[in-house]
RNA sequence: GGAGAGGUGGCCGAGUAUGGCUUAAGGCGUACGCCUGCUAAGCGUAUGAGAUUAUAUCUCCGAGGGUUCAAAUCCCUCCCUCUCCGCCA
């Protein structure tokens, strides 16, 4: 959500991000109505004052016993009038509301305009791809019959995974170990609910826009979470931290569940795109002077996971039209894939600054006193499972069929082949 | 699923029976000042949030409706928390 002061003064700086990021911008009609709003709220607090200096009579009237008939009278229809403007002013600011959440986030101005994910830029690019004395295959066929889609189809229905043997040995290493890196970070902890209420999912950006693509229990009106995201940054919904508490550092494990209607046929084999997958995610809040250094850092913490795991990886600085609705800035990561010859998406992190923050009333009071602030969130993942096992199999695969460990994984539990 | 008790400012907590001198007591915490020869104690002052029309006004006591001249307080619906019972990994 933006800022309703900037929406009303430089409406323009909005239309031009909507533009940017491909989003339709209702902002004429939302300037209309706050004109209209501002008006019918005058009028009614005009009233209410003059109705509270009744009330204030007629109390003290009545305690000294004298009859307050005329103010009763004046009141009474002074009540009838706030109650028809009210009316109004209430169809007002809901529909206000409404168009508000569909505002995107401005993009910072070093976020390169552009269309879609060509104008992204390459920041940087890391390791060297593997080479093979084989055509390297890509990880479905190395994978067979552990990556059971007959038995996840039957179950669930395409595009859900199911793995067997080392497959589901490997997932389960790798989501410990990136839990345990960071946890020894200095981030906390947690373990979330996988489902999240309306509310949560309004207030980190993924409804109403993206509403269609959650899986939704309609019975109970909630949803199964898209991304850790979701869980970690309600957290804070609608609480006044200290200054000191900042900033915060939170992870934890979630699967991910989408129903990602709409991208049939691409990408879709193996584990490049499915319904549900597994995700180690991190989340900060932190003072507005601190996110962009915090979201540097974070790319380093990436990275540094990429490294350890022996993945080649490159990072984008995304542009405005590949940006999500919610994000200031974000950088992408992308991992090596030797059997597919192409890079896979593992990690998005971003700035959201105070575009979360404002929808869920995250703030912070500042130490030296004066009026609380909205924290700025970041997020990034640390990292996405489906992808990463998908990299680590192809590049690591030997002409025997089987799958050569990283090192530290190796050392971590002893075990150097799978397969 | 059943029964009961609750939801009040950053936190704790009074107020609800009897609607109006509540602009929500008091405490904790925080900020500033004083005092103090020492990371303490004491004293004083300030301190809920939001909105624009800003030395002011209005709104907000879980959410939404209703009754009333007037609602934290009465009525209705819903949500959440806790305790006990039931069911269950």
């Amino acid at each position: 959500m933006l800022d309703r002061v900037l929406l009303r003064n430089e409406p323009d700086k909005v239309r031009e991000a909507a533009e940017n990021k491909g989003e339709p911008c209702p902002i004429d009609e939302w300037l209309e109505l706050d004109e209209k709003r501002h008006q019918l709220l005058t009028e009614t607090e005009d009233l209410r004052k003059r109705r509270n200096e009744l009330s204030k009579e007629v109390s003290s009237l009545k305690r000294e016993g004298i009859k307050a008939d005329g103010q009763i009278i004046e009141s009474r229809d002074i009540g009838k009038r706030i109650g028809s403007i009210e009316k109004d002013l209430n169809v007002t600011y809901t529909r206000m509301s409404e168009l508000e959440l569909y505002f995107p986030n401005i993009p910072d101005t070093d976020v390169p305009i552009g269309r879609d994910e060509t104008s992204n830029q390459i920041v940087k690019t890391v390791g060297e791809k593997p080479s093979f004395d084989h055509a390297p295959l890509p990880h479905w066929e190395i994978l067979g019959g552990l990556l059971d889609q007959e038995a996840s189809g039957s179950i669930a229905g395409s595009n859900f995974i199911l793995l067997r043997g080392w497959a589901a040995w490997l997932q389960r290493t790798l989501i410990s170990w990136m839990m345990d890196f960071n946890f020894r970070a200095g981030m906390e902890e947690i373990w979330l609910p996988f489902i999240a209420n309306r509310e949560s999912m309004t207030s980190t950006g993924q409804i109403p826009k993206l509403e269609y693509d959650m899986y939704h229990i309609e019975k109970d009106d909630l949803f199964l979470v898209p991304t850790g995201e979701v869980p970690l940054t309600n957290i804070y919904r609608d609480s006044i931290l200290q200054e000191k508490d900042l900033p915060i550092k939170i992870f934890g494990y979630s699967p991910c569940f989408r129903r990602e209607a709409g991208s049939y046929g691409k990408d879709t084999r193996g584990l490049n795109r499915v319904h549900q997958f597994e995700k180690v995610e991190m989340v900060r809040m932190v003072k507005p002077d601190n996110s962009e250094a915090s979201l540097t850092e974070m790319t380093y913490h990436v990275g540094n996971m990429l490294e350890l795991l022996g993945l080649s990886y490159r990072v984008s600085l995304l542009s405005t039209g590949d940006l999500s609705f919610a994000a200031a800035k974000c950088y992408d990561f992308e991992v090596w894939s030797a059997g597919q010859e192409k890079w896979l998406e593992v990690s998005s992190v971003s700035n959201f600054r105070d575009f979360q923050s404002r929808r869920g009333m995250i703030r912070y009071k500042p130490s030296g006193g004066g009026k609380p602030r909205y924290v700025h969130t970041l997020n990034g993942s640390g990292l996405a499972l489906p992808r990463i096992m998908a990299a680590l199999i192809e590049n690591g695969q030997t002409e025997s069929g089987k799958v050569a460990l990283p090192k530290i994984l190796a050392e971590r539990t002893g075990i150097k082949v799978l397969g």
